[in-house]
DNA sequence: CTGGGTGGGAAATCTG
DNA sequence: ACAGATTTCCCACCCA
C-alpha cells in the first residue's frame, strides 16, 4: 500500500486536476472524480485513528470513481468493507489534538499540492477560524441576500448536541450527518466535492461533479447498507430545515449551517 | 421534452 | 420497547 506521503501526493494531484475558480460559487468546476478510496484511507487512518482498526478495506480500489454508475454488487462489498458505523466521534469533546496549525485561510481554493500539513489533523477539533474559503472575503455580494433566516424560531432549541454532557465519551455518540460535512468542510483535499461559499455565515455548496463521490463517502463511513447518493443525503438534509441545523439557500447545490450549529462545529474545538 | 435539482411524505433501519 | 436520526423509496414540481 502507499505510504501516507505517496498517498497525500495522489490525492491531491488526483483532484488538482487543474480546476480552479476563482471565487466560491465558481465550484472547482471540472475536477476530476474524487477518488474516495484514497480520501477514505486517508480519513480513516489519520483522522479517525481512534477508530477499530478497519479493514483494511482497501482493494475496492478505482470503483467509486464514477459516481453516477449504478452499483449492485459493488454495494455488497462497500458493506463488507465498511466499518459497521462504529465510529469514534464526539461531538464535544475530542479525542483530538488542538490543532493550532489549522488557522485556516487558505486563500485559494486550491488543493494544498503537498504542502497540507493540514491533512494531519482532519481530526473532529479544528481551530476555531473557519477554513476560509475563497469567498468569505470575496465578491460574493450576490449572495448577501441568502441570509434570509430571520433567526431561526428556535424550534430545536438548543444545540443539543453541542452542550453535551461533560461526560467521557462512554458511549460515543455517532457522526451525524452535518458534522461530517463540517469535516468535510475542513479538509482541503475535499474542496472538489463540497466548499465554503462563505465561511463566515456558514454556507456551503456541494460540487455538482463529486456531489456522488462526497456521499458514498458518508455512507461507507455510516456503513450503510446500500450506496449513499446525493440524492438520498440531501433528504436527511431537508431533514435539518425542520430541526435547524441546517438550511438550505436558493442556490443550486447551497446550504447553510445554522448559527447555533456552526458555532457549536466551531467551537468544538476551543472547548479544550 | 429532458436532465439536474429540490421538496417531502412515509416506512424501514439502526443505535443508544 | 422507544425515540432520534437517518436511510430508502418514490413521486411531484421547477427550471434551464
Amino acid at each position: 500500500m502507499l505510504t501516507e506521503l505517496e498517498t497525500m501526493a495522489y490525492v491531491t494531484e488526483v483532484k488538482l486536476g487543474g480546476c480552479r475558480g476563482s471565487w466560491s460559487g465558481s465550484p472547482p468546476s471540472s475536477c476530476a472524480e474524487v477518488d474516495l478510496e484514497v480520501i477514505e484511507e486517508y480519513l480513516q487512518e489519520h483522522s479517525l485513528e481512534v477508530q477499530p482498526a478497519h479493514t483494511p478495506a482497501t482493494s475496492m480500489t478505482a470503483n467509486m470513481g464514477h459516481q453516477t454508475h449504478t452499483h449492485s454488487h459493488q454495494d455488497a462489498r462497500i458493506v463488507e468493507n465498511s466499518w459497521s458505523g462504529q465510529h469514534a466521534y464526539e461531538w464535544c469533546y475530542g479525542c483530538h489534538t488542538p490543532n493550532e496549525e489549522y488557522k485556516g485561510p487558505a486563500a485559494h481554493p486550491a488543493w494544498p499540492s503537498s504542502q497540507d500539513n493540514q491533512w494531519e489533523h482532519i481530526t473532529y477539533s479544528y481551530k476555531a477560524p473557519v477554513y476560509i474559503d475563497s469567498d468569505s472575503q470575496s465578491s460574493s455580494s450576490q449572495y448577501q441576500d441568502y441570509q434570509d433566516s430571520p433567526s431561526p424560531p428556535s424550534d430545536r432549541g438548543e444545540r443539543k448536541g453541542r452542550i453535551l454532557p461533560p461526560v467521557p465519551l462512554s458511549g460515543k455518540r455517532k457522526e451525524r450527518l452535518f458534522q461530517f460535512l463540517f469535516e468535510m468542510l475542513q479538509t482541503p483535499s475535499m474542496r472538489s466535492c463540497i466548499w465554503w461559499v462563505q465561511s463566515s455565515s456558514g454556507t456551503f455548496q456541494f460540487s455538482s461533479q463529486n456531489k456522488e463521490s462526497l456521499a458514498q463517502l458518508w455512507g461507507r463511513r455510516k456503513g450503510n447498507r446500500k450506496t449513499m447518493t446525493y440524492q438520498k443525503m440531501a433528504r436527511a438534509l431537508r431533514n435539518y430545515s425542520r430541526t435547524g441545523e441546517i438550511h438550505k439557500v436558493k442556490r443550486k447545490l447551497t446550504y447553510r449551517f445554522d448559527e447555533k450549529t456552526l458555532r457549536g462545529l466551531q467551537g468544538d474545538s476551543k472547548l479544550e
